[in-house]
RNA sequence: AGGCCCAUGGUGUUAAUGGUAGCACGUUGGUCUCCAAAACCAAAAGUAGGGGUUCAAAUCCUCUUGGGCCUG
């Protein structure tokens, strides 16, 4: 007995089967990759110190409904990881999980700020960080879930980022050069003084650009990139669904947001005087439904590019969330 | 039935003097340390089919197929 429990100790969860990141199955297949997810996750939850169970998966592949069971089943809080349910006055477009569907389960990092009062990444960040610790301290289980992949990285690879906030004139000034004379001119400079940064950026990739160089301009040093050892122990379910059925799941999502009011949720927001780059108005369901209600396009229209744009996103989604060597992926439906 | 016109990637093309088949959208793959639901990069994929003229055909001729318009 003694043996056969040394002996999962040694197999601990975070050794579990990791598939390679070139040689792995296409997503859709893996779907059944574990059937004992469940089992591995309470076993996972009796040998972390600071356990941390994290859900990802593209837009409307099922995360909020798999969160809420389990959720249940380990008596976690659930922290969203999204960089858009952040703002009030978003529900809607965004998603998030009314009220009355949490099911008494405490969700944190939702509706927190107004989209006037953007929050930067490192502010997140620490945020959510705390808010980790402190449900650890309530003896329960901490959540992420969520689709935006940045976010998710910052915690668990603890991204050490330096406290620059944007500089706004800064970058003004940089915008109107690059403007001027191009943003290869820019690459050209942002060579010469951070030559590694330089060498991952696109010449034609402008927003890059700028952030390297204002790192550069107000700090001195160069642009950070080494990752940090995780401070959690991390167990990642990830929402698989085949890619033609979460197109479909998309497109009827859209369609469902629109009878739910999306509409006028946009036109509240315009009404409270958000300008446009303000990172919430640039939201899928926001940016997408402005031209119809300053009727330069049809309902119709905008919901096609909503729709078609939100298609995108998943498949960006994707790409990042293949980084990690380390997800669990499941089917929705087997849960 | 006769006459006329048209046929270019999945879609669109009012792109290509007889001389490198291009562009856009979509699709797929990727990059990523604070605007990330953003920004950026890349790839696959086409001349409806057969024959002919020519050094060379998407382009000219011809037949077939498919589509459109006109006449009856």
């Amino acid at each position: 007995m003694k043996v056969k429990l040394f002996f999962r100790l040694a197999n601990s969860s975070f050794d579990l089967p990791v598939i390679p990141a070139y040689n792995r199955l296409p997503m859709s297949l893996s779907t059944n990759f574990n059937p004992n997810l469940i089992t591995d996750l309470q076993f996972f939850l009796q040998t972390a110190k600071t356990p941390l169970v994290i859900i990802l998966g593209p837009t409307a592949s099922g995360k909020t409904a798999a969160s809420i069971k389990i959720a249940k089943l380990i008596n976690g809080e659930i922290i969203s990881t999204d960089s858009r349910q952040l703002y009030k006055g978003m529900e809607i477009g965004t998603e998030s999980i009314p009220e009355n569907e949490r099911r008494n389960i405490p969700h944190h990092m939702i509706g927190v700020t107004t989209p006037d009062k953007p929050l930067t990444l490192a502010e997140y960040k620490d945020l959510t960080t705390q808010k980790i610790a402190e449900i650890h301290t309530r003896k329960k289980i901490p959540m992420l879930v969520g689709g935006t992949g940045l976010y998710i990285s910052a915690i668990i690879d603890a991204y050490d980022l330096p406290s620059i906030p944007p500089d706004k004139k800064f970058r003004e000034k940089l915008e109107k050069e690059a403007k001027k004379n191009g943003s290869k001119f820019l690459h050209e400079k942002l060579q010469k003084i951070d030559p590694a940064a330089a060498a991952t950026i696109h010449p034609n990739n402008l927003p890059y650009i700028i952030r390297a160089l204002e790192i550069n301009h107000i700090t001195g040093r160069n642009k950070k990139t080494a990752k940090s050892k995780s401070p959690y122990d991390i167990f990642i379910i990830g929402m698989d669904q085949p890619r033609a059925k979460l197109y479909e799941r998309i497109n009827n999502r859209v369609n469902l947001q629109i009878e739910k009011g999306l509409v006028d949720e946009v036109k509240k927001l315009l009404a409270a005087g958000y300008k446009e780059y303000l990172p919430a108005m640039s939201s899928l369901g926001v940016k997408e439904i402005i031209p119809y209600i300053e009727g330069e396009k049809s309902l119709g229209e905008c919901v096609e590019i909503l729709q078609k744009n939100t298609r995108h996103y998943a498949k960006r989604q994707m790409t990042w969330f293949r980084r990690y060597d380390n997800v669990r992926w499941i089917s929705p439906d087997k849960l």
